[in-house]
DNA sequence: TCCACCCATTAACCTATTGAAATGCTGGAA
DNA sequence: TTCCAGCATTTCAATAGGTTAATGGGTGGA
């Protein structure tokens, strides 16, 4: 394992990440950083990176900024099936699949390494923690799609969107992007409606509420959590899916 | 490939999932026929395979019944996040987590393959076919999570319930368990109500407006669809994400 | 044969959430 | 400096779906 105190370049918040899921070995991160390095993007807000029904054929890691999956109905009905935050990635191992079921777009400026196909599955083959750290990011992805479907099924507005705010909160935790109390949070009421199941103005409605009760403040594109314990156990929020511990 | 036309044997059903998914070597066919024959096991309806917060040390394939995923909520509210079907994984590579995140329990009598973490993985390791097809199990279980999430938070009570009837009778169908427009329903209303996010009351109300419309018919356990177009339709069902068909 | 128990069904009432539409705010483009 | 566009906010009427509770049917066990 490598030091990743101030810097560790580019791939930071990947390593990061990782090391949390999956401890990398040293010449997983080398391998890592070098792959990185040589898949530099950046794409800006509002941009598909994919797009329901491609093929795709690299993996790709965000290194900063905020995107999101999401699928449509055929009536313009739009739900947000996940965030796809820095340091997570966006589709390792979907070559494998004919096509991809759902969009991702960028909810920011984003910076992201993509690594083809031949060259990842060669890394795969030739650094075994690595491998299990992609695949450990395909389970943990699958953990919280599933948290997901309780929260759209059975919380309440008020605790849906806390529940939210309480899981984005602690997946920007590890990979330090989270300030005092305060995260970054640079999405609009109206894919917080669609990520929740609400309508705007009812998410809106939720939001005020929130603030009323001191739980939250949320301006300028920043969420502050007053009482984190507080907007926990109102969210219902148990964080043992987000596998942010390693046993023992 | 394997002639897989009337028998098959016990794995029979995997083997016909796998090859639509992801086609199997002849050696892969083999060494899976032989792995589950040497793990076979049964299990009455109502219990519990898997529980929150277990660590699990192997992987399951079901070879008959059907089982569901589960989560509840403190104060009892549950949500049914998916069901699994016969040819279907339980947890491929789970044991790479320190702990489930949520339940599985049988609502039908079931026999399964157990596998042992080790074995498994030597298994991966010799056949490159099956490590792709389990990989590809994996990717489709996610994709199947993101559409619940948006039956969950974006359709309305009669469309979550015909898309539900639509998807399992779809992911039955390869499996050869779907007869002239009939399957086997061995569920619940009450588990309906949980994995459509409804209560049961409006559950059977929708149930009721179902059969009435002339969609389905659902009696004794089983699905009748007398009208599958326009059951997709009236569920904006579209089968994309099931990945039933090998591209060209 | 009767009793429990589980499940499906129905009814009546209630409320959380939706939908439409109007108002205001803010920051960037011209 | 003005105007426009994209967001946030508010109001109000409408409704989908929840809650509670009662009823009925079927089935397996004593």
């Amino acid at each position: 394992m490598r030091s990743q105190g101030t810097d560790g370049g580019l791939a930071q918040a990947v390593i990061r990440r990782f090391n949390v899921l999956r401890p990398l070995s040293e010449s997983a991160v080398a391998a890592l950083e070098q792959a990185v390095l040589e898949g530099l993007f950046r794409a800006g807000p509002g941009e598909d990176l994919v797009a329901e029904g491609d093929q795709i054929e690299s993996v790709r890691i965000v290194l900063s900024g905020w995107l999101f999956r999401h699928k449509t109905l055929e009536d313009g009905r739009r739900q947000i099936v996940n965030f796809i935050l820095p340091g997570e990635t966006c589709d390792a191992h979907a070559y494998l699949l004919p096509s991809i079921d759902h969009s991702i777009t960028t909810a920011t400026p984003v910076a992201y390494a993509e690594i083809k196909r031949v060259r990842f599955e060669k890394l795969m083959a030739s650094e075994r923690t690595l491998a299990e750290a992609f695949m450990c990011e395909t389970l943990l992805n699958n953990a919280i799609q599933r948290e997901w479907a309780i929260n759209l099924g059975r919380r309440v507005a008020l605790e849906k969107v806390a529940h939210l705010f309480c899981e984005i909160y602690e997946r920007l935790r590890p990979v330090g992007l989270v300030e005092g109390n305060s995260c970054s949070f640079p999405v609009t009421q109206m894919d917080l409606a669609d990520a929740t199941g609400l309508s705007v103005v009812h998410l809106n409605r939720t939001i005020q509420e929130l603030r009323a009760t001191g739980l939250i403040t949320l301006r300028d594109r920043t969420l502050t959590i007053s009482d984190l314990d507080a907007l926990k156990s109102a969210a219902l929020f148990s964080p043992t899916y987000l596998q942010l511990y390693r046993r023992a």
